[in-house]
DNA sequence: GCCGTTTTCGGCCCGACTGTTTTCAGTCG
């Protein structure tokens, strides 16, 4: 059994202890034990003591340990037998809990949603102590509309919510700053809804203004601290504002910025010195609430380095940000963006449109990348214009002092193995990415013979989009990452991260694995358009996740350091 | 169920909101 399907069963485990009314405590073990799982970088087979590592105890440990020998769990097995499973389905509809599933299975006799569905149109729920006509309304409701928890969903989706809702929100006299928060705030690649942190003095213009200005399906609930409503989009995205003042706003943009785990780990640190965090600050032991105007100056009164939203994990980030800085990338430490495209194959604009634009950026350099004479259907470059281009960026080049315009090519690798370009070709340009566009389907081994050779070429420096994932929409072909990683160490070929919020490929799951592999990094946007270059921000994100240091990042380095880079000799 | 440079027992982050209730339980993040 796999690390992801075990997560699975100690969440199940963890479901059905909930309806069965155990201790939440017990209930949150479950759940964390499959957290420190997950969070752990190593794989199943690696990990030898398994207690050792923190939040997995003596059961939890005898529990992974037998869906690893025998790929089931007694445990599991014997609450299946004492709860029916339908029950867990009754989990997923909004405003039901283990309590009150527990009550209306004893007292009811509710197995499924069928049978809840019953006992609500019969208007026996109403009855039981603690439900309501209210309740026994929304559970209908909910059944009805098919209306379940969130889902999670890809950053590509939530990120084109969260930028229309930006729009908004920066539109509003009455607001005097706000970010996003959440899952999106630390660069997750799924979530389950969209947080957003507002300082202002008048919580009831603006809420009035966002159900004016936005699409919503349903407000779910409004006070005077938050409203949280569910968005008239097809996948009804539930969205929550949170309204803070001048004081509270670092306070609070922390702790909806999460994770949870960080945030419990910070309020066991303040209570061991007597001190109580909450959304509003740090309270004193005499009664008085602390405040702070940055997140930085929060961390800095527990005497930590800061700590970016990307990095709070709840793994070790508070013991690394004790001993100094983290020395995380970020975004002011990009120099350049190496991975572009223009009219000559499938970008939307000119290269001097993109070149200015990156220019405009502040970046010291860029690199011109189109694809290949072989991607047809991307207009691909023959030899002939490939050499035309060469000449044309050049004279684009030639217009800046204070900006370096590299000529690359984005290389497509055959489907035999092959490169789309003889050698001597491929020495005219500065830079050579190699990437797959084509014969996604085939097996392991011919995927990674195409990748090998890729890498065994001298001109070849990076490989674009490793895995070739499209966020939410396809899984990518079939690479043995480790073994890329391995290669790409040998030859001293540079792996990417492409930036594209569609890919962000390398995930942060294997880019770690790539810097202690010590292979170089590129952070690319493969930029289509002018908009596609902000994507730059977010590759940054997923890099910090990873714990990717500067000095790994090949588009940080000054530009001698990187034409070093680009013109040494591999090795084999 | 997990955890401990004061602890091997007694805690476990903390608050908002709703619906059910006359002071709070349950759910949620």
């Amino acid at each position: 059994m796999n690390k992801k399907q075990i997560i699975n069963q100690l969440d199940t485990i963890a479901l059905y202890l909930e309806i069965k009314g155990e201790n939440s405590f017990k209930v949150a073990a479950y759940h964390r034990a499959g957290l420190a799982l997950e969070n752990d970088p190593r794989s199943m087979a690696d990990i030898d003591d398994l207690s050792k590592i923190k939040g997995i105890g003596k059961s939890t440990a005898q529990v992974i340990e037998e869906l690893m020998t025998r790929g089931e769990s007694s445990v599991l097995a014997a609450l299946e037998k004492e709860i029916p499973y339908g029950l867990l389905d009754l989990l997923r509809l909004p405003g039901l809990g283990g309590k009150k599933i527990g009550k209306l299975y004893r007292e009811l006799g509710v197995t499924s949603l069928d049978s809840l569905r019953d006992v609500c149109e019969h208007g026996k729920v109403h009855a039981l102590a603690g439900f309501g006509k209210k309740t026994e309304e929304h559970l209908l409701q909910a059944l009805n509309d098919q209306q379940q928890r969130p889902i999670v969903l890809p950053i590509p989706y939530m990120l084109d919510l969260s930028e229309k809702i930006a729009r908004v929100l920066k539109s509003m006299e009455s607001i005097s700053r706000f970010s996003h928060a959440g899952s999106l705030r630390r660069a997750k690649e799924k979530m389950k809804d969209l947080d957003f942190v507002i300082e202002t003095t008048d919580h009831e213009n603006v809420s009035e203004a966002l159900l004016e200005k936005l699409p919503i399906h349903e407000i779910v609930g409004r006070g005077d601290a938050k409203m949280t409503v569910l968005l008239d989009d097809p996948n009804r995205v539930s969205v929550d504002f949170r309204f803070a003042t001048v004081d509270s706003y670092a306070s609070m943009l922390l702790h909806f910025t999460g994770s949870k785990e960080h945030n419990v780990q910070l309020r066991r640190m303040a209570k061991e010195r007597n001190e109580k965090i909450s959304e509003y600050g740090v309270e004193m032991e005499d009664g008085t609430m602390r405040t702070f105007t940055t997140e930085a100056e929060f961390y800095r009164y527990f005497g930590l380095n800061f700590i970016p939203p990307q990095a709070r994990e709840g793994k070790d980030e508070l013991d690394r940000a004790k001993d100094g800085p983290l020395n995380l990338i970020q975004f002011s430490d990009i120099k350049g963006d190496l991975h572009m495209h223009s009219t000559w194959s499938d970008g939307s604009h000119t290269i001097a449109e993109m070149a200015e634009a990156m220019h405009a950026k502040g970046y010291a350099y860029a690199c011109l990348t189109d694809h290949s004479r072989s991607l047809r259907v991307a207009n691909g470059l023959s030899t002939e214009r490939l050499l035309k281009q060469i000449d044309e960026a050049a004279k684009i080049d030639d217009q800046y002092d204070d900006f370096t315009l590299f000529s690359g090519i984005e290389m497509d690798i055959l489907p035999d193995g092959s490169l789309d370009y003889p050698d001597e070709v491929l020495s005219r340009l500065d830079f050579v990415i190699a990437s797959i566009h084509s014969s996604f389907s085939q097996d392991q081994k011919q995927i990674m013979k195409r990748l090998e050779n890729a890498c065994r070429n001298p001109y070849v420096r990076l490989i674009a989009h490793p895995t070739g994932r499209m966020l939410g929409k396809r899984k990518g072909y079939a690479v043995d990452v480790n073994r890329l990683i391995q290669i790409a160490a040998e030859t001293g070929t540079a792996l990417e991260l492409n930036a594209s919020r569609f890919r962000l490929d390398l995930s942060s799951e294997w880019l770690g694995k790539v810097q202690d592999a010590g292979v170089k990094i590129a952070i690319d946007t493969d930029s289509h358009s002018l908009k596609m270059m902000d994507d730059m921000k977010l590759g940054v994100a997923t890099a910090i996740r990873a714990g990717i240091k500067p000095e790994n990042v090949i588009n940080t380095w000054p530009i001698d350091r990187l034409k070093q880079f680009f013109n040494q000799k591999k090795k084999f």
